[in-house]
DNA sequence: CGTTATTTGTGCGTATGTATT
DNA sequence: AAATACATACGCACAAATAAC
């Protein structure tokens, strides 16, 4: 029935997602019963259900036999499961980047360093993150050189202001002989200094959730680094672990 | 139909998910087919695919139509380390947990919701954790009733000032009928309040790195929330992600 | 205290669509 | 083209937990 390519199921999902996020059943408030959304969206309860075991499985509502759904999501902000390359590469499906300092060769030991570069030379990026119109992270990625002039070919990062819903190393997967194989992240929590609260918009000092991707390829070279800061309020870092028998 | 309690696609799940652990499709053998399956425990296709939704939500098989199910494999090729539920439980080796509230039983609204608990009684624990003489990490633990009585017939946690190597979880895993199958994590930044920052000696509005850490047995039963402030100072959160196929 | 209505959970059957082999 | 295998969707029946009466 009806829809060019998705499900109902999972535009039924989407949708109730979209409504979790912006905090409409914030208060404790239990979400419509399965007969009613059934009805609303003119499907089987069937369907409804199966949308829920995704909501379920993403952790965003619990349900309670007899009683009802409830949202979980006390902090009201952008969630986001994590838990391969893959996710971090898909990261820009439901999120915009708005270029703030085009790509540009820079000499910087640090960062070099990090990437394990013999030279000091590496190509540095700034952009912001927006989701439903809120600024909930800056990123500066800092590249080796033979990554970095493969990616100041595309046109979208090499202009001040440029918008899109690409990821960096989305791009640089595509363009690169050997694919991406790892990640090592580090995470912490620092006070936003003075260019991160311009870009966020929030004062000085206010603790902001700074994580550092270094990617490697399958040979073990280093393809990029990102440093990003993400505003708490909007944002928090989710990971599923499984044990490993 | 039978069974005294468990769900007939939730044995065939955990079935399924024993035989994967152990590594029986490790070399990129699919699994058996729906049709097969159906047979097999004598169930209708449909339970099987119920089954399967879980194990694909637990990111252990992926699906390909028209070809069949395969095992996230990782045994060998490439692995899905995401981190585990076994890094998480060895925290304790070279650490130190010194008990600032003995286990107690509480009445707490928000954290039995979060433990998707029917009654609002919880039982509560807290203690800091001592790297090198230095408190880099508080813990508060919240536990339903069942394992709050288990957990309270250890020692180390019965008295406040007392120190130990062990881990809650650690000791659940021991205690429980049950093992630990999985985790959720939440991460976050925050600003210390009055009780973090007397603990961890940093000042009030600190940027500390808030974890919420949600354990469940093989059941999906939650077994224990977690939330802990670190300092970053002297923490930052590492993992190391591989890409799958 | 039991009864009843509501709401979610489990399980099956069926039909049809789509991707792969 | 045909067979195989997973995906979507609807329908039904009954079980179990909860809440209101």
């Amino acid at each position: 029935m009806s829809r060019g390519s998705e499900p109902s199921y999972a535009m039924i999902a989407r949708s109730l997602r979209e409504q979790i996020l912006r905090g409409e059943f914030g208060d404790g408030r239990q979400l419509p019963t399965e007969a009613d959304l059934a009805t609303q969206f003119e499907v089987s309860r069937q369907t409804i259900r199966r949308a829920f075991q995704d909501l379920v499985s993403e952790g965003l509502v619990y349900r309670v036999p007899g009683r009802g759904t409830f949202a979980q999501s006390n902090s009201d902000g952008y969630v986001r499961q994590v838990g391969s390359v893959d996710d971090l590469m898909g990261l820009a499906d439901d999120t915009l980047m708005k270029v703030t300092a085009p790509i540009a060769r820079k000499v910087d030991l640090i960062s070099a360093s990090r990437l394990r570069l013999s030279s000091d030379v590496v190509y540095e990026l700034s952009f912001i993150r927006v989701h439903e119109d809120v600024t909930f992270c800056t990123t500066t990625v800092y590249l080796p050189t033979s990554v970095g002039k493969l990616v100041a070919e595309v046109p979208e990062f090499a202009e001040k202001g440029n918008v899109s819903t690409l990821t960096i190393i989305g791009q640089i997967d595509l363009k690169l002989s050997r694919p991406i194989a790892q990640a090592q992240q580090s995470i912490t929590a620092v006070g936003a200094d003075t260019d991160v609260a311009a870009e966020l918009g929030c004062s000085v000092g206010h603790p902001v959730l700074r994580v550092d991707r270094l990617y490697l390829d399958t040979d073990g070279e280093c393809v990029e680094l990102a440093i990003s800061h993400f505003l708490p309020e909007h944002y928090s870092y989710r990971i599923s672990l499984l044990r490993n028998g």
